[in-house]
DNA sequence: CATGAATGAGGATTCATTCAT
DNA sequence: TATGAATGAATCCTCATTCAT
C-alpha cells in the first residue's frame, strides 16, 4: 500500500487531468475533433503524448469527457442562475444573460460543444443532447409553459418555441469573435423575442392572413 | 480533326463533374470534411479515384467548389422567390418558405454548408459567408429596413435583427431529420418572429421594464 | 472501362503480391509475427509501406495469406510426391524425402509455419492445422492404416503413431541451419521409425514388460 | 540498526520474485515474449508495474530468468528420476515418464520454453539449449550409447537418435491441451520408439532395401 | 521495497495525391 | 479522359522503462 500523502497525490492527478482537458478544448475548438492532434494537445498541456493515455482511454474518450464535462457545467451554471429569477420573463432574461456569460468565460469549451451539435458524429451529438436535456426541460416547463399559463406569453406551441429559443441561443453563441465576445447583448435578444417584429398598434392591414 | 461533336463532349464532362459533386455532398455531409474519403466519393459517383483529380485540383478544391455551388444555388433560389413577393412581411414569409423548401430539396448539400458555418475551418467559413452576403443584404435592406421604414416593423436594430433571423433560419435547417424534412413549418416560425412571445394587450405589468 | 492490356496488368499485380509475400516470409521468419515490421517488409520487397495495404488488408491478413499459401503449397507438394509411390513403406519414405526437400527449398516460409504451430496465436494455429489436415489424413489412411492392414506395420494406434510421425517431421524441419539445410537425411529418419531402437533377435530379457 | 530479522526479509523478497515469475510464465505462455505485457504480469502477481523492475533489470531479463529457472528445474527433475532407473530401456521409460509428468505439473513454464525453442530469438534459444545440454548428454551417453554398448539397442547413430528422441519428447509436450494434459501416455511413446513400425517376423520383402 | 504517473520511441494504419498506361 | 497501383507523410496508440514519493 502506498504511504505518500493520499490527498496531495490526488490533487496533482486531478490537476493534470484538468490541464489536459483545457488543452484539448483549445485544440478541438481550433481543429475540430478529427483534425485535432493528440500530440499537440499533450504538448500544450505541458506533458508528453503518453500522459493523455494515462488519463483517457482514447482520443474519443477524451472528447467525450470534455463534452460531458462542459455540457454539465454549462447546464448547471444556467440552471442555478435561472432558478434565482422569478417569473417567466425574468427567467428568460436570466437564461440568455447567464448563457452568454458562460460562453464568454469558456469560449473554447463551448465552441467544441456547438461544433458537436452542428457536426456529424452521432455519438457525440447524442451525448450533448442528453446533457442539454435538463436545459430544454427548464425552458419548456419553467419558462414557456409557465409563461403561457400565467398569461405572460401568447398561447404558442411550447415545443416549437423552445426549439427556436435554443436555436437563437446557440446561433448567438456561435458568433463568438476572436476575443471570446458575443456580438450582441442578451437584453437585445430577449427584447426581440418578447416583442416580435411587427408594429402592434397600427396594424394597417397591408398584409392579409399569415 | 476531332471526330466527336464539341458540345456533346462538354456535356459529358459536365455530367461527370455533377455526379462527383453530388457524391461529395453526401460524403461531406455524412463524415465532415476531414472525415470524408476521396475514394468513397469517386466510388459513389461511379468513377475511380483519379477521376476526381481530373476535375478538381484537390480535396479542398472539391469542397470549395461544392460549397460555392451550393451556396450560390441556395441564394439564387431564395432571392428569386423573395423578389416575387411584395412588402416586408410577405418577403419574410417567402424567405422562410423558400429557404425551407430548398433545404428539403437538397438536404446533403445544405448540411455541408451548415456544418461549415458552425465548423472551424476559416477558409471554408469565409467562402460561405461571402456567398451568403447577398442573402444578408436582401434581408437587411429589403425586409428589415424596409419594414421599419414603412412602419410594418418596430424600430429594431437592423444588424442584430438580421443576424437573429439568420440564426433562426440556420438553426431550423439544422433540424433536418433522416428523411430530409424540417421539423416545423415556415409559417409557425414567421408567426413567432412577427408576434414575439409577450401577450400584447393585457400588459399586467408584473414584470418591469425589459 | 480501362483499355490497357488486361493480362499484363494482372501479371504485374501478381508479381508485386509475390514479392511482398516473399519479403514477409523472411521478416516473419526472422522476427516472428509480432516482431515483424511492415515497413521493413515493404522495403525488402522494393516498395513503400502503403503498397502492402493495397494488397493486404492488414499485417494479420498478410500473415494469414502467407501461412495459407505456404501450407497449401507444402501439402500439395508432399501429396503429389507421396501419391507417386506405392505401398506404405515407400510412401513413408517419400513423405520424409519430399517433406525435407520442400523445407530446403522454402526455408523461410516453412519456418514461419513451424513457428506458428508451436506459437500461441490461436487463429494462426487454426489456419495451419486446417491446411495440414490433408497431410494428416494422408498419413493416417494411406500410410499408417494401410501399412497395418497389409501387414507391413505392427498393429499400432494410428492416431498416436501419426501424431508422432508429424512430431518427428516438424521437429526435424525446425532444425534447419543457417544455410537452409536440415541436419540429417530422410533415410536415416525413416530407418529409425521403421526399425525402432530395440535389438530384435537377442532379446536378452533384461527388461521385463514394457 | 535494522529492526526486522534478516531471514524473514529475504523470504518475503524471494516470495515476491516467485510470484512475479509465476505470473510471467502465464503471460509469456499466453502471449509470447513480444506480446507479453509487463503491466499485466505485475497485476497478475498482485504488484504494481514498478515492482518488476526492483527484481529484474528488464523484460528480457525477466524472460531469461524464467527460462533459465524453468529449464534448470526441468532438467533437474528428469535427471533425478532417470538416475533412479537402471539400464538404458528403463531409463528411456523414465525419461518420458518424468518428462511428461513435469510438463503436466508446470504447463505454462514449459510452454514458454517450447515456444522459445521453436521461436526466433537467438539469445533465448541459446539459453535454453545451454540448459538442456545436460539432458542431451544424459540421453546420448546414459541411454543411447549405453544401450548400444550393451546390445539393447541397434547400432544407430547416437546424435541423430538423440535428436529424434528430443524431437519426439518436445513435440509431444507441445500437444498440451487446455487442462494441461498431454494427449498420450509415455508408455505408448516409448513402445513406438523401441519397436519401430515394421512388422519384424514376416519380412515379406515387398519393399527392397531402405 | 513498492508504487504508478510520466515518458517517448516505435509501429500499424489511413488516405490524399501522383502518374504511367 | 479515366484508371488504380504506388507513395509516404501523418497520426493514434502501445508499452517498456524511469523515478520521485
Amino acid at each position: 500500500m502506498p504511504r505518500p500523502p493520499r490527498a496531495r497525490r490526488e490533487k496533482v492527478l486531478n490537476e493534470t487531468r484538468q490541464r489536459l482537458l483545457q488543452a484539448a478544448a483549445s485544440e478541438f475548438a481550433r481543429e475540430g475533433y478529427v483534425g485535432a492532434n493528440i500530440n499537440r494537445i499533450s504538448q500544450a498541456a505541458g506533458f508528453a503524448k503518453g500522459t493523455i493515455y494515462n488519463h483517457f482511454a482514447s482520443k474519443r474518450a477524451l472528447m467525450l469527457a470534455l463534452v460531458d464535462h462542459t455540457a454539465a457545467a454549462h447546464v448547471d451554471y444556467i440552471l442555478k442562475q435561472v432558478e434565482l429569477a422569478e417569473g417567466p420573463i425574468r427567467r428568460l432574461e436570466r437564461f440568455f444573460a447567464a448563457g452568454f456569460a458562460f460562453v464568454e468565460q469558456h469560449p473554447a469549451q463551448v465552441s467544441v460543444v456547438i461544433n458537436t451539435i452542428y457536426g456529424h458524429d452521432d455519438e457525440f451529438k447524442q451525448r450533448v443532447f442528453q446533457a442539454y436535456d435538463r436545459l430544454f426541460t427548464l425552458l419548456i416547463r419553467d419558462v414557456v409553459e409557465a409563461g403561457i399559463a400565467q398569461g405572460d406569453f401568447q398561447p404558442v406551441d411550447p415545443d416549437l418555441t423552445t426549439a427556436l429559443l435554443m436555436s437563437i441561443y446557440l446561433g448567438s453563441c456561435s458568433l463568438l469573435d476572436a476575443d471570446g465576445k458575443i456580438g450582441f447583448a442578451p437584453d437585445q435578444v430577449v427584447t426581440f423575442i418578447l416583442q416580435g417584429l411587427r408594429q402592434c398598434n397600427p396594424q394597417s392591414g397591408s398584409e392579409g392572413a399569415v
